[in-house]
DNA sequence: TGCACGATGAAC
DNA sequence: TTCATCGTGCAC
């Protein structure tokens, strides 16, 4: 194998360009890598929810494409960054083709290196990571900031389950799409 | 121009 | 269970 690894491991744009569940689901097991001053901070993702676009009641596309949102209308593979309770910030990653205004939330991280605090819960591994708004719209197949993956995939189960924090959503609610990797100590909540 | 409300986390 | 804290979206 030649080549340098890190760029050769970027998950490519058609990895996104999928159904949002499946996205989700793959998304467990790559890492996220975020090079800050040099230094790459690395998380492998254990724990997902997916956000299905203009019907889904819990998505923020659910209320149509405003400044906001304008990302998630666009094509996949590209960060989707949002300050939440005034105070945190969340990671989605945009899926599916340009217009369905899908994205996978990143709700949890295992950390893997350069990683100083808590990566468990979607606003602590942004600031593990130190993503903010800053980094929204970023391309997610870019050198500073991408999705990889790891060097040998494990194999492990997918617990699945309704998505957190999500209430308002009407039967929206109560959909199976949050994923986590079975028995990792690292998922937000069980 | 004002205001209610979060895809959270930490404290009590 | 309560609260910190502010950008967003929508009502007025």
């Amino acid at each position: 194998m030649k080549g340098r690894q890190s760029p050769t491991r970027t998950l490519p744009r058609s990895f996104y360009d999928r159904e949002t569940v499946t996205v989700a689901r793959e998304l467990l097991g790559q890492q996220i890598v975020h090079v800050v001053d040099g230094v790459p901070r690395v998380g492998r993702i254990v724990e997902t929810e997916a956000y299905l676009g203009v019907h889904d009641l819990a998505a923020h596309s659910a209320r149509g494409r405003t400044p906001r949102t304008d990302v998630m209308f666009g094509p996949p593979g590209y960060a989707y960054v949002y300050l939440i309770y005034g105070m945190h910030h969340c990671l989605n990653v945009v899926t599916e083709a340009e217009g369905h205004a899908s994205a996978v939330l990143i709700r949890a991280l295992e950390p893997v290196q350069n990683v100083a605090t808590s990566t468990k819960g979607p606003g602590l591994l942004c600031r593990a990571l130190a993503i903010d708004r800053a980094l929204n719209r970023h391309d997610l197949l870019s050198a500073d900031f991408y999705v990889a993956g790891p060097e040998a995939q494990e194999s492990f189960e997918i617990v699945t389950r309704p998505r957190i924090g999500v209430d308002y959503a009407g039967e929206w609610a109560a959909k199976p799409l949050r994923f986590y990797v079975a028995g990792n100590p690292f998922v937000s909540r069980k």
